[in-house]
DNA sequence: GTGAAAGCGCTAACAG
DNA sequence: CTGTTAGCGCTTTCAC
């Protein structure tokens, strides 16, 4: 037995404090169920006096209800949470959570293994699931005792509420900014192709290309600067006359404005470069990204909030992202 | 109630396959307490075949160990918990607490107001605390209920055990490496003056400036890229030979490129300028930036698997930092 | 070496 | 509106 810490107080303690059985005070406490507003007002006292808390792994044990939330990122291998994106998520849902006394574990979720869901589906101290990446398939193979916990940053299912960027609408902007800024041979760097953000921003560059009667010019990205700068190279390969690059992710486009700067070319003058995601050093970069910066931190603490209060959400939430003009483009 | 979560294999299961009873098949798992050979044998093959996981809330309430660890960052205002390093000090935690099926919540702890400690030291359901930016105040008001379950990144004392970067000697070799390069008239930008760290950067830079005779050039920041380009601005107002710049930070770092961009001043040619930490984007920068690399998920995971084991370490531990040499020094 | 029994702190029927 | 009662799943004395 680990070292018996201080002694806390309990419910039993507020409850005869407050004159009152245990489950009045819980209820009380709860704050749902009937309670006479005296021995509201006694025990809601006696709690505050005695600086009480309930001790979550009890109530956990009591409820069923769990005591932890998983942030499980889909992906192809163990080092998609080796991400800033992944880490900006975790620190907000760890932030949302330790108001309620609940912990966040992460993990990975094989891409071709959802089945590993089963798992989080059947351990009792889950409190709930955030999806990260969340791909069709997951959602195919969701367990349904997951249904009612579990949110998904990215796409949604009817079990599975979503919360995410509108992504098609950020690149539409950001697309729209660079054929208004005079250009017309537009370039795209897009993201890994396992992803369905990628599909929705491909989908939103084709369709403002196509109805302005413009060219298609895409290569396939990774989002690192490395792939930045390959795909930034393939396109002055096959298209010279490109005039601005669209790059899905800000590491792409400052190895794009890396590339074009070994290259000799000048951006914005000769090529335009955007970005997307906005980091902390793409103000800093030379020149400026352009880029588009989305509400990551709002997103998870909402995702993580509907999740442990199991409230009723609309089965998808679409978050604005913000066209931030620097000098890139 | 929420909804009731499909039926788990539970330790009555586990034993009645056995063929034992609960108090066996919980000493067998547990590893210690007597158990013939054959009844230890029996139960393994049982959890193994039922897919056996033990519920942590009920363990938690029946020893009282917690089901979380609290992530505690010390600092002036709420606002510490937002910074890249904070968020990969999270995510490498919460990977590690979840093979033990526990999870991780943040907090602020105000530096004038270590008693809040008090509060995770009383909350039953903390397994244990990770304290970041540790100052000595916090030490000396560490609650003793949290001896044995608390670890700092950065200083610590006889209770609280440090993991921690050898900061002093990542800041000697950086100047070493400067002076070495030819320059004799080193500036540097440091941290605010709450951190320890700090201080541990300062002494290791007058030290060496000392022994080696030379001027010490000093300017306050605040680890952000604007306080590098203030503090930048400064070093060139008062001392106008500089020949070198230690950013205490590579946000700093990169501010201080930018302000000697827009100086003309050419950098390594006419001013030197180092970084400290190894963001993602050193790398990237023009020219792309000198600094020093820290394991902080190694640390960060060593810290949090020893107060989850409630392992016996050392009272620091101390980690190398690595010198990465790019173009800017 | 093993099992019976008590209890960790809380919730939620269910009678009153 | 309130108290009684029965657990949630696990650990841990303490007799046998």
């Amino acid at each position: 037995m680990a070292r018996p810490l201080p002694q806390q107080t309990t419910l039993e303690d507020v409850a005869r404090a407050a004159g009152v059985s245990r489950s009045t005070a819980s209820r009380v406490l709860a704050g749902y169920g009937a309670a006479s507003p005296s021995a509201r007002d006694r025990v809601a006292t006696a709690a505050a006096q005695l600086g009480y808390a309930p001790n979550p792994a009890a109530r956990a044990l009591a409820t069923g209800a769990g005591v932890r939330l998983v942030v499980a990122v889909a992906g192809p291998a163990p080092d998609v949470l080796h991400d800033p994106y992944v880490d900006r998520v975790v620190r907000a849902a760890a932030e949302v959570c330790a108001l309620r006394e609940v912990g966040v574990s992460l993990e990975w979720l094989p891409l071709h293994a959802p089945e590993r869901l089963r798992r989080l589906a059947e351990d009792r101290s889950v409190r709930g699931v955030l999806i990260l990446n969340t791909t069709e398939r997951i959602l195919a193979a969701m367990p349904a005792a997951l249904d009612g916990r579990t949110v998904s940053i990215g796409i949604g299912s009817p079990a599975v509420p979503s919360f995410d960027v509108d992504n098609g609408g950020a690149a539409r902007t950001i697309v729209g900014h660079l054929y208004e800024s005079g250009r017309r041979r537009i370039a795209m760097i897009s993201g890994p192709e396992w992803m369905p953000c990628t599909r929705r921003l491909v989908t939103a560059y084709e369709q403002v290309m196509r109805t302005a009667g413009l060219p298609i010019r895409l290569v396939p990205g990774d989002f690192t600067a490395a792939g930045g700068q390959a795909g930034t190279l393939a396109i002055l390969d096959r298209w010279p006359d490109t005039d601005a690059v669209f790059a899905n992710s800000d590491a792409m486009a400052l190895g794009a404005l890396a590339a074009l700067r070994r290259r000799g070319v000048e951006v914005p003058d000769d090529i335009a470069v955007a970005g997307f995601d906005d980091v902390p050093f793409a103000a800093l970069s030379v020149p400026a990204l352009t880029t588009a910066s989305h509400p990551v931190e709002r997103i998870a603490t909402a995702a993580v909030t509907a999740v442990l209060d199991r409230a009723r959400v609309p089965p998808a939430t679409a978050y604005p992202s913000e066209l931030i003009l620097r000098e890139s483009a």
